[in-house]
DNA sequence: TTCCAGGCGTATC
DNA sequence: GATACGCATGGA
């Protein structure tokens, strides 16, 4: 739970618990959309209005769960305790669907650092996170290579109505009118959702795992990586307790991230 | 030089 | 349905 004050042009926020740094360096994110800093349990915000504040960034840093108490629920468990020591103060951001859904696309047998090199060559080159129309025009100089495909792909499928993320004056326009409401990935079960996303060429189950869980807020879904595959095959041969948990995700951010981390610490001794 | 990176589509059985 | 393989690029 948090509490914010608005102090010039500022937002002053108090969430115990939370890592700025963590949250925003984890994996979960690849370009960094706010002026933010911490101080303590502070967080600044730099440059934001109170009505900003509430109908944005509030949403985006998921400041309205009570994270203490999903933790305590994991921290029974004592590798999820380790991980939770480790780096409790990260929270699920709430991201928008379309960067989530091509973030994830461009992660696929990538690295982050080159994750973030290819997301912010598209940045600079449009001046934004390039939009459906920008991802269908010569992209060659993003060198997103066997991705470029499946790019265009979503941009494809979302312009032309087939896949309809989220519920906006322009989907309503492009969709087929018979079932336009049924057809919002935003308002589908999770399980329809995923499959949605799936029709996608170049998206998963574990894109769409990861689309489902960043972009539109459903932190029951768990992605599976490479790194998550090694947390389970060492610390739950036997199956992890928490996969039907309300938000395995969340137990799942900080499984990725210390598990990375600590094979990081191995590799520089 | 070879291996690996927040996988996926395709071919093959 | 499971399993093997290629795929663009670039750092270690």
């Amino acid at each position: 739970m948090r509490k914010y004050a608005a102090k010039g042009n500022d937002i002053y926020v108090t969430c115990p618990g939370f890592d700025l740094n963590l949250t925003l360096n984890c994996g979960q994110a690849f370009r960094t959309l706010v002026n933010a800093e911490q101080k303590g349990e502070t967080i600044i915000l730099h440059d934001v209005t109170e009505d900003e504040f509430l109908t944005k960034w509030d949403i985006y840093f998921d400041f309205g769960r009570d994270y203490e108490k999903i933790k305590s629920e994991f921290i029974t468990d004592p590798t999820m305790k380790r991980a939770i020591d480790f780096c409790g103060g990260i929270r699920i951001l709430k991201q928008d669907p379309w960067e989530t859904l091509i973030s994830f696309i461009i992660s696929q047998n990538n690295n982050i650092p080159r994750i973030k090199l290819i997301i912010n060559r598209l940045v600079e080159h449009f001046n934004r996170f390039p939009t459906p129309e920008d991802l269908l025009t010569d992209i060659a100089f993003a060198k997103t290579g066997f991705r470029e495909k499946y790019l265009k792909s979503a941009a494809e499928n979302v312009l032309s109505g087939k896949v309809i993320l989220t519920e906006t004056p322009k989907s309503a326009v492009n969709a087929d009118p018979k079932s336009a409401a049924e057809n919002i990935v935003e308002k589908m079960p999770t399980e329809s959702a995923r499959s949605e996303l799936m029709k996608i060429s170049g998206v998963g189950p574990k894109v769409a795992e990861c689309t489902l869980l960043y972009g539109f807020g459903r932190l029951e879904c768990f992605p599976r990586d490479v790194w998550i595959n090694r947390a389970l095959a060492e610390f739950y041969p036997d199956g992890f307790p928490f996969i039907s948990h309300p938000f395995a995700g969340v137990a799942q951010q900080f499984l990725f991230h210390h598990i990375r981390n600590r094979e990081l610490c191995v590799s520089l001794s």
